[in-house]
DNA sequence: AGCATTTCTTGCCATAGGACAAGTCCACTT
DNA sequence: AAGTGGACTTGTCCTATGGCAAGAAATGCT
């Protein structure tokens, strides 16, 4: 008996029914990444896409300058995936590396596009998740105009807590668009007043 | 005879025929826009989009100071859409504004989806626009990060001209993260250096 | 345990860009 | 032609953040 409430939270939609998370959990492979660990590298292409099950992954770039830019963290319950790469079969312009260890679900392509063809709720939260990917980085993107760096540090600790306990405070400042020294007066700040 | 020239560069994909030029041109409706008309207002659900053929068009929303912030510009060539209202059926968070007068072609999301069932050619098209989409969102808030407002003007210069030929400096400045003020000194040190 | 490496903090100074206010220029109205 | 308002520029001052370098703390390796 396939045990599949961990793909219940994260292909989560109303359409989708327990033979439907039986064929989904059956189409993943369970991987362990020890801290470090790339998933993609830049300059090769996707063949497969995660679920985060626990632990922490990032996304990273080199700016023009040559400084790592991470552009993306995945937490659990989070899919870790380079779309771009994976649908139109290009090279990704991202790393995507696990932080600490990490334990994941690993889905091949061929797989996915099986459960989206046979399974009508999976193809509606598909859609769904990236309408909702879209949004989101929409927002951050307006955010990182219209918000402060400290006030995006303090959403980033309310929102998403796993990052901040478990990511190196250095990517976190080039996440947050600033250098790990203004980061770190930023949290000097915090803590005084 | 419907002239379909305009939607053949619109909606270019290899797959899509004469024929499909045809169903796609007489799906859309050609409307002409007043300088400063809104196409969609915040608050309100989209219902369709939009095909611009001449002049130029911007979203905008206010930021958490009640500044107007432009978020992106279509230019001839480009489709208009708050995809996130019109498929989810939801209120806008943006408003579409005309800047000069403009003439576009405006379709309905009944006809559109009744073309992506009916014409393969034209279902891959909207794929690939979408991700295409998302690909230069991604590279634009990368760019936000990591480029400086001059650098970012110059290659707005560059690689939009129309926008810098047809809007108003201070929606260039708010699109580009900063104010009408540092773009007029940005300008300045230009036209110096 | 002891050393090396990485991570984080801090100090000093430089700079980009913001806030506010005044001034110029231009288009549109009446 | 005069008046009005919007668009753009400019001046002054201020603040947030970056660059660099040194130090402190934490982590990992042998």
């Amino acid at each position: 008996m396939t045990d599949t409430s961990f793909f219940q939270t994260i292909y989560h939609h109303p359409l989708l029914k327990d033979n439907d998370y039986k064929a989904i959990a059956e189409a993943h492979t369970k991987i362990d990444l020890t801290p470090g660990m790339l998933l993609l590298e830049a300059g090769k292409t996707a063949r497969e896409f995660y679920a985060i099950e626990q632990g922490l992954c990032r996304s990273f770039l080199y700016d023009y300058n040559g400084n790592e830019i991470t552009t993306e963290y995945y937490c659990p319950g989070d899919i870790l995936i380079e779309s771009f790469s994976l649908f139109q079969r290009i090279p990704s312009n991202e790393n995507f590396q696990a932080i600490p260890a990490v334990t994941a679900w690993k889905i091949a392509y061929d797989d996915f596009q099986q459960l989206l063809q046979t399974v009508e709720g999976f193809r509606e939260w598909g859609r769904n998740w990236a309408t909702h990917q879209l949004f989101v980085l929409k927002q951050r993107s307006i955010q990182a105009f219209t918000v402060s760096a400290t006030d995006r540090y303090l959403q980033l600790i309310a929102t998403r807590p796993t990052i901040v306990a478990l990511s190196p405070l250095k990517y976190i400042a080039s996440y947050l668009g600033i250098t790990d020294s203004s980061l770190s007066r930023i949290r000097k700040e915090i803590a005084a007043g």
